[in-house]
DNA sequence: ACCACCTCCTGATCGC
DNA sequence: TGCGATCAGGAGGTGG
């Protein structure tokens, strides 16, 4: 599942390829991933030129002359430049350029979105209105704040995009074992000290992922030559029955709030 | 206002 | 062997 690595890799690997490039056609087989009128997406987007790229979160941003696209993967969605091959099964939004190539939207899910704004107020509204900061970004003072009105499970806090953005099920699972916490700890039980020390986990996490190009696990394999090399480097996600690298103890799986969760039972307190 | 739970979707895996 | 049931999961929506 794209998180923040994984997003960044594909944005740095797509600017390569469509950065000046004008889109000449617009064809969608699954409409409810566009969220606008799909003649009105067309006629807009139809002769602008992507000028750059950006991502906030996990929300990848296509900048066009006076219009933004902003798309966010959800579990499995994938871009891919082609020719003129035959379309895919799972080919959602097909973006032809004058030049000829394309640029495809893959999802199996068909959890992906896409969403219109203009250059003037994308920043300011939904869906980029609702991301919280990176961790990097982060005042753990003003995040400690915001938690300690709150009373449920530090894994589902961090999972909330709102209150930090970029984190998905590996990375949540990854900061808090560095920072040996365990995701059922109430957030309005946390220090300063702990919400400092998760905020710079999670930064050290997402930094390595990006560096690694992100995790190729499961369902997200690879998409435009995107093969990361993090999950090599996973201490507890997937590790169920496995000792743990800090104290020995077997990770055990759990579920916190529905979602599939990997810790140390000794270690993460 | 807050939070737990349901929902979307498909392919993989499970269980009888 | 085959087929229906269950699971996985990001985030918006719903209802207690």
């Amino acid at each position: 599942m794209p998180e923040l690595p994984e997003v960044e890799t594909v944005r740095r690997i797509l600017e390569k390829h469509v950065i000046g490039k004008k889109i000449s056609s617009v064809t969608c087989y699954y409409e409810p991933i566009i969220h606008e009128n799909l003649n009105h997406f067309k006629s807009v987007v139809i002769g602008q030129t992507i000028r750059s790229m950006a991502r906030y979160g996990k929300h990848l941003v296509f900048l066009l002359d006076t219009s933004v696209m902003i798309i966010h993967l959800r579990m499995e969605g994938k871009f891919y430049i082609k020719k003129n091959e035959p379309k895919l099964k799972h080919e959602h939004v097909i973006f032809g350029f004058e030049d000829s190539s394309t640029l495809r939207y893959h999802d199996v899910r068909k959890f992906g979105t896409i969403h219109l704004r203009t250059l003037e107020n994308y920043q300011k509204t939904y869906p980029l209105s609702e991301v919280g900061p990176e961790p990097k970004d982060a005042d753990y003072k003003q995040i400690y704040e915001l938690l300690h009105r709150k009373h449920i499970a530090i894994k589902t806090a961090l999972l909330d995009q709102h209150i930090v953005s970029g984190l998905g099920n590996i990375y949540v699972d990854e900061s808090l074992f560095l920072s040996a916490i365990k995701p059922t700890r109430m957030t309005d039980q946390l220090t300063k000290k702990d919400v400092k020390s998760l905020l710079e986990s999670a930064t050290k996490v997402l930094a390595r992922a990006i560096a690694l190009g992100g995790s190729t696990i499961r369902s997200y394999t690879a998409s435009l030559g995107v093969h990361g090399r993090f999950q090599n480097e996973l201490n507890v996600h997937t590790k169920a029955g496995q000792p743990c690298s800090r104290c020995g103890s077997i990770i055990v799986k759990t579920k916190v709030g529905g979602r599939g969760t990997y810790a140390c039972p000794t270690c993460q307190r």
